[in-house]
DNA sequence: GGATGATATGACACCGGTTACCAAGAGACA
DNA sequence: TGTCTCTTGGTAACCGGTGTCATATCATCC
């Protein structure tokens, strides 16, 4: 009874026929099923026997099939980062911090980089979903802002987390970055070096990160008594060139500003080449303030003042909230980030 | 015997009770083996049937579970990148040239970033392998360069291509590219332009690509009866800072030279801000020529003369290499991939 | 002391594919 | 016609876990 099983030829070598859940179940002499139990943390289990195969399970290095648990579960473990960001830095730090917390987990991240001018692009998202069954999905900026996509994945009980500048979800799905106060950061301090003349840059209007740090640094600029005026407020692509192009505009008026706050760091290198082309020199003639600070903003002459978020910390986050979503109970409120303005030598008082 | 099976609650809605390979060998009339024969190809079908049970699947839309297939198969339809590159451009466009070559298969692309300082960081490979029997790993460098990590791989008959700039392995697991090619024409470059005086800021000794970017500048160079001397070449860390370092050291000697060949753009930004520290001005001044083409060097003022490799293009040919690996027989060499020089600002004749 | 209920465990079918082995029908040959 | 290959398809077992339901044990209650 408890040899009915050794005629395997483990003594092959080359295949490394691994130890199954029917291996611990004979040798701690209880059923597959009370192993599984074990597994899963299933509370009627006495004491005495969990320790026992637990036991078993470390001595003998046991660690369950993914793949066969994902058969029974109708759920695989991998987690879908959908997403559509075009720089570098951010994917790769949010992919960062998403397998921060994935570590050690029998969760996998796989990829899938969708293009939202693609129509298709949900029916892609869809199809992954439907075949590979993941656990869940997560979601940065701009794919968050799309609720088709969150319609369809609640449609499908797949469970996401999303990461917005703004109230879209429920807490437990959320994960808030408070880009309107990096705005207004950035507005503060060129309105504290005395600048009045002050231009935003903007980010496309499908963005709402967009229209958050607009408003933000609206409201930071009020502070101190100043009006963006609509004028002073150019809508351009989060793009180099859309930057420079925004900041040829600007800079040709009579009454340039004298400080220009853009919605990244990309369009705020855009300006920064602009002004060179306008003979304006920085800080001294134009102050500059960009937004993610990208590792370019440190490297530039004169590095950039940027506002930053926390990308990695926020990838982090989201891996964590998706797996308090599919396991604990209590609290699921997420954490949520504040940016931080870093202050470099592209902005100084002006002439 | 039609119908056996029919009482299953369809019609709950709720869940997609999809159809599995038992409805599609139920609705042709067939067994489920010869639905799986046809899945798999197998040769000994009628052509009828076979026609029969695709139209069939067509109409209904069936495609076999991933998951049940990767626990039939013993094997994950999984395929790990495992890299340790820092430069969030590599990563992503290498990324994305694997997502290129996988998008319509059923594989996913589940990242497995290591650090090689990590004395553990086989380990780490060596136990996702073993849990998740991925079909395949694609390394770059420098990970491709470590031979105990492919060992590794081959005991647990685990499939890999290695992406690198020397020849590694046999040909159907490897996918060259020819660093010193793009060194040697960075050296042409220069040479041509009438520079005498030519120093080359390279990568740490622990990676190939420094060696093989550093034997064809000095190749290049000796093409024009320039001799590279070892005082002209400086070792430094393919970092920013360490290329500010080294250029410091350069642009301080009495000789300094009057153009410098960065194993990185990295370390030619650094080189850049070398030049402005010590008042010397780029290209009049001093040269500068870099290696990687990331998005800063067209950005930076003025704008960097570099060398680039096609990242994207060499990681889908890598996946299909990986492809062709597992499936198909026949050719299997994989495209190699050679360099080129993007001209741009940095670099003009001597003074 | 038996009914009741909570706790602990096991038997068995099942998830959706695969392989191993066997059987039946078709055609070839004696 | 009988026998022997050659195709083709069926049955059962299996991959390594899970769910459902039944059963056994034990304390508690009246």
């Amino acid at each position: 009874m408890a040899d009915d099983k050794n005629d395997k030829p483990s003594g092959d070598g080359s295949t490394s026929s691994r130890v199954t859940i029917n291996d611990i179940a004979r040798m701690a002499e209880v059923s597959k099923k009370t192993v599984s139990r074990v597994l899963n943390n299933h509370p009627l289990v006495k004491e005495e026997t969990r320790k026992r195969v637990k036991a078993i399970m470390e001595e003998h290095g046991y660690l369950p099939d993914p793949q066969a648990r994902a058969l029974a579960f109708r759920r695989s473990f991998l987690i879908g980062l959908a997403y559509d960001n075009p720089s570098p830095q951010y994917v790769v730090n949010m992919q960062r911090g998403i397998l921060d917390a994935l570590e050690g987990s029998d969760y996998q991240l796989v990829l899938q980089p969708v293009d939202r001018q693609d129509p298709e692009y949900i029916e892609k998202i869809r199809r992954f979903v439907e075949r590979h069954r993941p656990t869940g999905l997560i979601m940065p900026p701009s794919v968050s802002e799309d609720e088709a996509v969150a319609e369809m994945l609640r449609e499908h009980n797949c469970e996401f987390v999303r990461i917005a500048s703004v109230d879209l979800d429920e807490p437990a799905r959320l994960v808030r970055t408070h880009d309107a106060d990096g705005a207004a950061q950035a507005a503060r301090h060129l309105a504290g070096l005395g600048h009045k003349r002050i231009a935003h840059i903007h980010g496309p209007r499908s963005f709402r990160s967009a229209h958050e740090r607009l408003y933000g640094f609206r409201q930071g600029l009020a502070e101190f008594g100043i009006d963006l005026s609509p004028s002073m407020t150019i809508e351009a692509g989060y793009t180099f060139d859309s930057g420079v192009r925004a900041a040829d505009n600007l800079l040709s008026r009579p009454d340039r500003p004298t400080a220009i706050f853009t919605g990244n760091d990309e369009m705020a290198i855009g300006v920064y080449t602009s002004a060179r082309n306008a003979g304006l020199r920085v800080p001294e003639d134009l102050s500059i303030v960009g937004f993610d600070d990208t590792p370019m903003a440190a490297r530039i002459a004169p590095a950039l003042t940027t506002v930053r978020l926390p990308i990695r910390e926020m990838g982090r986050e989201a891996a964590r909230g998706l797996l308090r979503l599919v396991s604990e109970t209590g609290n699921k409120r997420n954490e949520s980030f504040k940016p931080e303005i870093i202050v470099r030598q592209s902005t100084a008082r002006p002439a």
